[in-house]
DNA sequence: CCACACACCGTAAACGTTTACAGTGACTTT
DNA sequence: AAAGTCACTGTAAACGTTTACGGTGTGTGG
């Protein structure tokens, strides 16, 4: 109810002043007679740190932001469980942003740097467009990008290699005897759409495939969606074998359809996500997935962004998180007929 | 990389005083060549408020933190999916907590209220202790509590309603003739733990059967615990027909588990889950689960929490959420076997 | 021509810290 | 006993805002 106490209640009861109470309770040394007085005023008090006043002297927040495109989105939740401990054990708090993949809100974020509620910035935007390439360049906190950026931008980043992804999924159906192997993709002007999308195509190239613009459809990044392209891919191509999905959530979508259309999954057609989400494990037949690593890029995005926070001025730098091809029943088990046998 | 511009760089530039700048800022009336002059150095300027040295000084940080019990659980994630938007319109920043489910780091965010660097908090306690509830009573900024608390505390409070929740499940189970239910539940001494445990014993009485020890058994709230929990349950009880689950982990542990036996769910045993979450939908056959309504409460506890920032003291208030069945295959399908026709 | 009202603006204090600097007293050294 | 050293402490400025208050200049009314 009343005003909490600050240094200068605490400096009025144990009759010292302010600067002492600031050097007790900073650790800074102090005759044992004075810190016995200040502590037993603060603990007295119930004293507790303003991080505000702190923070504007010191200039630090102990604040980093994250800055997702989808919160609903479950490979950015898997970041998000990586980033949070990470800040966490190192002292900072984190402050979480949606956009909605709307890049005004992304923009905005960057915008918001400047206010400097945060000392730093994790970020991974699905379309990274010559304005985000402007503010990042002016950016007034360190910004750690998850996902591609062009060369050269001068800001650390974390990238996943889809295109090898890609290329583990499309060898490993193509080893599985597969030959009409259909991607559904989501938008071709994100990120991981425009690589998933190449590295399809690269992929079928490697394994001696022909690339024919009917197998191929586009959606978008949900479930629904997912259904829909893969309904009408169907129809276009009933005797598809498999199916490259670019997420997870199209996976599971292909799955809803595929059941529906009486088709075996994986005998008749088998089916690959991307992104190895919970979902994956939890779907019957569980769904083979591409891992793109990302809790890993999570981790080596606050990592990254912790070392730049501590030491300051170097090189920008770039890791690049291996992918993992994620072998379970949608590609290779005994399929949505035998899951009573074993 | 240079220190970025204050008002007092404006005011510089413009000729005028900072005060003026200030004025012109926050739109006070201001004759109009003042404005211009002001506005052209801060545009030049690139210069953007300062959100820390606004906040000491106005003591608002438009900020509110959540603090959820595990960072994993995708019912938490479901509150989370709903607090952020309701926040943001709002014009509040998010600060997420993680707590592992470690009493002490609650506590610990219940303390560092007094730093603050928020305006409210949010918290979805797995248990509350004394100590919470002494921290509560005199905590420095406003917090509801997601999760049931003693009557009478003074926090406005979200809760579900299991009770209600776990009597839909049971009568569901009970109308399709299954008599040997189970119960696969969490650690007894958490609140939902508790609650759901109770719940499960007077729905049995309620449709007219007995409660009997051996039908329960107790695990975590994990994925890995119900399959060892299922496991040890169904080698006690060969013949039980039903499995209610505490949560939707639980019951894909136990849909692992039965898969593995040979029982087909739901012909030989139904199983519903509880939370009804993402996974629930993915999952196959898909989980029937009782709703608790996550999202709804989140959003409630949202709204209960700005409202209160806007209103200051009011009484506490008391918001509870209907629980829903959400039937599905697990228990009224075709079952495992029959996916293919239709 | 003076008094007054009014619109606008600048000065300075305040928010709660941290910290440079100077001051105090006790103790050592010669 | 004077000078110097040292450990500790207090004063005051600073971080970047917002805002109460008083001052200035213009225009109006008497």
């Amino acid at each position: 109810m009343a005003d909490g106490p600050t240094i200068t209640t605490i400096a009025e009861r144990a009759g010292v002043s302010i600067a002492s109470v600031s050097r007790v309770l900073n650790g800074l040394p102090t005759r044992q007679e004075t810190v016995r007085k200040v502590m037993a005023a603060a603990d007295e008090l119930g004293y507790v740190r303003n991080a505000v006043a702190r923070s504007l002297k010191s200039r630090r927040t102990h604040q980093v932001a994250f800055a997702m495109a989808d919160i609903g989105n479950p490979a950015y939740l898997a970041m998000l469980r990586e980033i949070q401990p990470v800040l966490k054990a190192a002292g900072y708090r984190l402050v979480l942003h949606s956009t909605d993949a709307v890049a005004a809100d992304e923009i905005d974020v960057l915008h918001s740097l400047g206010e400097r509620y945060v000392d730093g910035l994790i970020m991974s935007p699905l379309r990274v467009t010559e304005t985000h390439l402007r503010m990042l360049a002016t950016a007034r906190a360190p910004v750690v990008i998850i996902g591609s950026v062009p060369d050269g931008t001068p800001v650390d980043n974390v990238r996943a290699d889809s295109r090898t992804g890609v290329r583990l999924a499309i060898d490993h159906l193509h080893m599985l005897g597969r030959r009409r192997i259909g991607m559904v993709n989501g938008p071709l002007d994100t990120v991981p759409g425009a690589a998933r999308g190449a590295a399809y195509r690269e992929a079928l190239a490697a394994v001696g495939l022909p690339y024919e613009e009917k197998l191929v459809e586009i959606g978008d990044f949900y479930r629904a969606e997912g259904r829909r392209a893969v309904e009408t891919l169907l129809r276009r191509v009933p005797d598809i074998d498999a199916l490259m999905c670019a997420n997870d959530l199209i996976a599971l979508g292909a799955l809803d359809v595929l059941r529906a259309a009486g088709k075996r999954v994986p005998q008749d057609v088998a089916v690959v996500g991307m992104d190895d989400t919970d979902l994956a494990a939890a779907s019957w037949p569980s769904l083979t997935s591409v891992s793109l690593g990302s809790a890993e890029r999570g981790k080596a995005a606050a990592e990254l962004l912790l070392d730049r926070l501590q030491h300051g001025d170097r090189e920008p730098r770039l890791v690049t998180v291996l992918p993992r091809l994620v072998v379970r029943a949608s590609t290779a088990g005994e399929g949505s007929e035998g899951g009573r046998s074993s």
